[in-house]
DNA sequence: ATGGCCTGATCTTCAGGA
């Protein structure tokens, strides 16, 4: 099974290429983030003339993820109970379903903006709440997986020069502490490798030829319990699809199971 | 990779992204 995670910031733009994509890698579960859609709006149709079930939960101008199978599509759970709210809204950034055996999240951690906002706050609150969430599933001896844009940098070789991140969001110990508190539910890194370069990173500023240059973030992470990660055959970072004219600033992870 | 942001809405200007 292929199963793998892109925030494609805006699927509405991305639609076209987000097909070839598919089509190009034969990936069966793909895990959706920062749709920028309503969930009317998801080209739901389109992906269902090409073979695949979507489980999406998305709300219009930011946020949105969803959940793409042609494996089955079973258990969708919208969100999570407890998740915190910002602002006084439950915003759209996980949503779950087992997919050929396998069950997935697909998540999009809040951006925290600056440490010390009451966005960064949410954030960390967020990421303990996806913790609780999860406990059993990340125990359990059926392969399970937390896929998406995590917004946190793991270790400082995940960003292309932590000298410039002092003081910065996305590398902070609460973040890092936050994530190391969902690995300890029972779950594993799993590590792409990259098709260039040292470092798999999966993010790349559009401004000032940060991907030319590499300027570059891991952030977007797959996160395996035992299940999973002992099932994994292969994992990359496709960063040929962040090449070009309309492409996303994050790049696809992809991951082979043996299962 | 052949370049020095992109997206959607509050819509020609701005918030948010990270």
């Amino acid at each position: 099974m292929r199963i793998a995670t892109w925030n494609v910031n805006s699927i509405t733009v991305r639609r076209e290429r987000l097909l070839s994509w598919l089509e190009r890698t034969g990936t069966d579960v793909l895990c959706l983030q920062e749709l920028k859609c309503d969930t009317d709006a998801f080209p739901a149709d389109t992906l269902r003339a090409a073979g695949y079930e979507a489980a999406v939960h998305a709300d219009g101008r930011w946020n949105g993820v969803a959940v793409v199978s042609r494996v089955g599509l079973d258990g969708v759970t919208h969100g999570f109970p407890g998740c915190p709210e910002y602002d006084g809204v439950a915003e759209r950034r996980a949503v779950a379903a087992t997919c050929g055996g396998v069950r997935v999240w697909s998540v999009y951690v809040p951006n925290g903006r600056e440490v010390g906002h009451p966005h960064f706050a949410y954030k960390l609150r967020w990421l303990a709440a996806l913790r609780d969430t999860v406990e059993a599933d990340a125990a359990g001896s059926a392969p399970f997986a937390v896929l998406g844009d995590f917004n946190v940098a793991p270790e400082d070789a995940d960003v292309w020069d932590i000298s410039l991140f002092e003081g910065a969001t996305h590398v902070t110990a609460e973040e890092r502490a936050a994530l190391a508190a969902l690995r300890g539910t029972g779950l594993t890194d799993v590590m792409p490798r990259p098709l260039k370069y040292d470092r798999p990173f999966t993010y790349w500023d559009y401004r000032q030829l940060g991907f030319p240059k590499n300027r570059g973030m891991r952030i977007d992470l797959v996160y395996g319990n035992a299940a999973f990660a002992g099932a994994v055959s292969d994992a990359y970072v496709d960063r040929e699809e962040r090449k070009g004219k309309g492409a996303s600033d994050h790049a696809p992870v992809v991951v082979d199971l043996d299962v």
